[in-house]
Parts: C-alpha cells; sequence; structure tokens
RNA sequence: GGGUCGGUGCCCGAGUGGUUAAUGGGGGCGGACUGUAAAUCCGCUGGCUCUGCCUACGUUGGUUCAAAUCCAACCCGGCCCA
C-alpha cells in the first residue's frame, strides 16, 4: 500500500478523517479527484447526500462540523442534497447504541424535520445560516419516506439478500450487543439497508457522514452497484468531542454546544472547552489557519470561541459576548446589554428564590433550584443569595437586574 | 414454544419483611482553588411556591399492623434447548 498523497482541494481536505475509495488518478469511479474533474469539465454538479435524523434534539455544534462540509461542497457549485430520515427515524440508527432506540411517531418526526429545516436556515440568507437554501440548484431536500414507504415486501427481501449476517455482524454495535447479550431486534439490521438505499433514491456521487457512519455509507455503495448506478464515494469527518472532553458531543450525554443558543452562552461553554479539543475545534468549526494562531492555550482557547460564536451571530455580537463573559465572571455587573432577557411575566409574587429559578426555566425542577441556591450559585447582581427561600415581593425590584446561576448562566430580567 | 436466570434511582450495582428516598461506585451539578481549563478538596444529586406533603425499586393485584424485600398473574430481556 502506497501512501499517496490524495490531490483533493484543501477546503475539501481540512478536517477529513476518511475517504474511500482512494483509486488511482484518472479513474472517477475510484478516486474522488478525478471525479471532480469530470464534474468541472461535463459542468455536472456532483451530488453531496447527507442524512439527518429528525430526532428532535436541536442542532449542536457536533452536527454542525457536517453541514459546514456540505455547505463548502455548495459553496464549489455543488449540490446538497439533504435526506430527512422521516422513515428510518421510525426504526432509528442502531450506529453507537447499545440498546434498541426507541422508535418515534410519524407526527413526531415531521415536527422535528421542520424544526430542523428552520435551524439548518431555510428562509434565511446563506451569509447567516448553516446552508445556502437560496441558490438554486444548490439543494435538495427529501424525505426518505417518499420512497421507503413505497418498498413491497419482494423489494425488501431483495434489500435483505444483498447483504449476510456476517457482514451485519461485522459492524462493530451489532457486534458488540451480540457478544454482550444485549438484544438486537431483526429490524435494526434494516436500518443501513435502508439509509443505503437512500443512496440509489437520491444517485449520490458522495455520502457525507461521521466516522461512525462508514459502514452504513459502504452499505450505500453496494446497493448502488446492485442497483447498477456508480456508487458514491464516502466521506467521512470526525467525530467532534463534547464538553467533558471524553465523549463524543451528542445530546443525551448532555455535553451539546447548541447553534441556537444565546451567543453568551455558546461564547462561555466555548471559551472553557479543555485545552486538547481546542485544535480541533479550531479546525473543525473556523476557517482560521491553525498554525498561525498564538501558542498560549489561553488565547487559543479564546481566538476559538469567539470565531465559532461569530460564525452563528456575526463578530459583533460575537465580541459583545466575550465582553460580557470576562465582566460577569470577574463579578462586575455592567456588560453590553446582550445578556438574554428572560421574562418573569408567568412568575406569581411574591416570589421564593427557589421558586422563581424554576418558574423561570432555568432549573428544571424546584427542588433543584432550592439546591443550587444553597451550593451558592446563585447571585443576583453579583450578589450571593443563600436562602432559597429569599422572597421577591414584585416583578418591580427584579426587572433589569442579571440574575447568575452558577458560573455559565446569565440572564436579565425583563417584563 | 420448553427450561433457567434476571428486571432497583441518570448508569452500574447493594439491599431480601420493619430506624430511612433506599449502602457504594461512576457520571452530573454546585462551591473553593486556577488560566473562566485540568488536577485537588468540599457539598449536593426523586418531586412539590417545602418548617410539611406527595410519588418511587418492570406492571397489576394479593398477604401483612408493615413489602423493593413474601404470593399470583402479566410484560420485558439474557442464556440453553427447539
Amino acid at each position: 500500500m502506497s501512501e499517496k498523497p490524495i490531490p483533493i482541494p484543501a477546503w475539501l481536505e481540512r478536517g477529513m478523517a476518511d475517504l474511500f475509495p482512494v483509486g488511482e488518478e484518472g479513474d472517477p469511479c475510484h478516486c474522488l479527484a478525478s471525479r471532480l474533474e469530470e464534474s468541472a469539465r461535463c459542468n455536472r454538479p456532483l451530488r453531496i447526500k447527507l442524512g439527518i435524523d429528525p430526532t428532535g434534539n436541536a442542532i449542536h455544534l457536533g452536527h454542525s462540523i457536517l453541514f459546514r462540509k456540505l455547505r463548502a461542497f455548495q459553496d464549489a457549485g455543488h449540490t446538497a442534497v439533504i435526506i430527512i430520515g422521516d422513515f428510518t427515524a421510525r426504526i432509528g440508527d442502531p450506529t453507537g447504541k447499545s440498546t434498541t432506540r426507541v422508535q418515534l411517531s410519524a407526527e413526531q418526526v415531521e415536527t422535528n424535520a421542520v424544526d430542523y429545516l428552520l435551524q439548518l436556515g431555510q428562509g434565511k440568507s446563506p451569509e447567516y445560516s448553516l446552508l445556502d437554501f437560496k441558490t438554486p440548484g444548490r439543494l435538495e431536500v427529501y424525505r426518505n419516506s417518499e420512497w421507503l414507504e413505497k418498498l413491497d415486501l419482494s423489494k425488501v427481501i431483495e434489500l435483505l439478500s444483498t447483504t449476510t449476517v456476517g457482514q451485519m455482524l461485522a459492524k462493530e454495535d451489532f457486534f458488540n450487543r451480540y457478544k454482550s447479550g444485549t438484544a438486537i431486534s431483526l429490524h435494526e439490521f434494516l436500518y443501513p439497508l435502508l439509509q443505503g438505499f437512500d443512496s440509489v433514491a437520491v444517485r449520490a456521487d458522495i455520502e457525507l457522514g461521521g466516522t461512525d457512519q462508514k459502514f452504513n455509507i459502504a452499505i450505500g455503495r453496494d446497493l448502488q452497484k446492485h442497483f447498477q448506478q456508480s456508487p458514491q464515494f464516502g466521506f467521512l469527518l470526525p467525530i467532534l468531542i463534547g464538553l467533558d472532553g471524553s465523549q463524543k458531543m451528542s445530546k443525551s450525554l448532555g455535553n451539546t454546544i447548541e447553534i441556537t443558543e444565546d451567543a453568551l452562552s455558546m461564547y462561555s461553554k466555548l471559551e472553557k472547552i479543555p485545552d486538547e479539543l481546542v485544535d480541533s475545534y479550531l479546525t473543525l468549526l473556523t476557517d482560521l489557519k491553525v498554525s498561525d494562531l498564538p501558542l498560549d492555550p489561553r488565547e487559543r482557547q479564546k481566538i476559538m470561541a469567539l470565531s465559532v460564536t461569530a460564525s452563528q451571530y456575526g463578530i459583533n455580537l460575537a465580541k459583545d459576548a466575550q465582553g460580557d463573559a470576562a465582566k460577569l465572571v470577574s463579578g462586575q455587573k455592567e456588560s453590553s446589554g446582550n445578556i438574554p432577557e428572560i421574562s418573569i411575566k408567568r412568575v406569581n409574587f411574591p416570589a421564593k428564590a427557589f421558586y422563581l429559578i424554576s418558574a423561570i426555566g432555568l432549573s428544571k425542577t424546584s427542588s433543584d433550584a432550592r439546591r443550587q441556591i444553597q451550593g451558592g450559585a446563585f447571585r443576583l447582581d453579583g450578589n450571593k443569595i443563600l436562602d432559597p427561600n429569599y422572597e421577591f415581593d414584585n416583578a418591580d425590584m427584579l426587572i433589569g437586574k442579571v440574575i447568575q446561576l452558577g458560573k455559565k448562566t446569565f440572564r436579565r430580567f425583563a417584563n
């Protein structure tokens, strides 16, 4: 095996974790660079598939690295093909799961799908959104129920016949579950096949995914071959590590930064990302030249946090967030005024401190709020309040003040 | 379908009739410290506008003054056999 450099453009190679197949140059079926050349020569944009699972979770930075790459393809003139896995969501991707997933209802999935597209920037200017929804020909959106719902049993059997149990069990997740005696339902074997069939349905040239998607993407190649299509390339990006610094960013692990979070929260969280992660965040979530940055870890953290926040909110708001974070943490009250506001309309006065915090939603439960206060996590305009039963008589005495809960959460009271 | 073992709080895992939201660990949260990080130390970790009241050990019903702990049925899972 020779270690030839893959001659693909820098914008494409940035952050790449894996690419397959990697064949001889000149062969557009096996060499991505040649496929790109062919595309340019024939003026035929490539179709870049990215499947999303409308599970109802907000899009977080871990997802956004895929969308950023998809956007880069769009900007290079190719066609992003988003597949909303509304049908497959009803099965649940078994990837990375140690147990069978809960199946979602069709209505729930549809609500989530609509919400997902809005988060991606539907209706917004491409300048301020993850994807380009505006430029004609750059984006196609499908729901895989469009074709999966129509599959009849004989077609399903045909799909099943392309893959063996041995191949399925070669997938690490299945193997581990099988080995450890954890249940694997038969329908879960269908998931990779259905996702693969999506590639056939949209005639994908490239499928984007996290490294954990290698198996599913490879199945897509097999199925495209089975249906006499030229098989897609698999383009894999790393899995972003979450706030805890060790596990992948995922809602269920609670270590995410969501792209819809306010600038201050986003900045605050990014700024305290573990040192070892900063470079990968820089590579995957910004366009900065990592080698040009100062070596001081604290400086790098700040630059990264600022740049990522700016990609979502623009540089001005990001700078405000940076300033506010610094001031608030050092105990100063003044701030740019960009602290997210929180309404106290629904609070009934007189209100005890613990009730107040849970009523405005900063704490999941009132018991938790009570504990947080007792633990010293609660400040109002910088003054620590330790008594959960501290009473506020009316709304006027709170409006305009800044509430702090823990080190990362700040809100300004508003009507 | 038969046999067998098992289902405890976010996770793992004690507990096997009676001080108790239920040992311990992990994780999480909060505090101190620091570089707003890591490491370390300390506290918290069912719910409720909470000096008290609820709900909890797969589900439902039963025995008992009293059940996570005993009984029955049911549901779910592992393993072995078919």
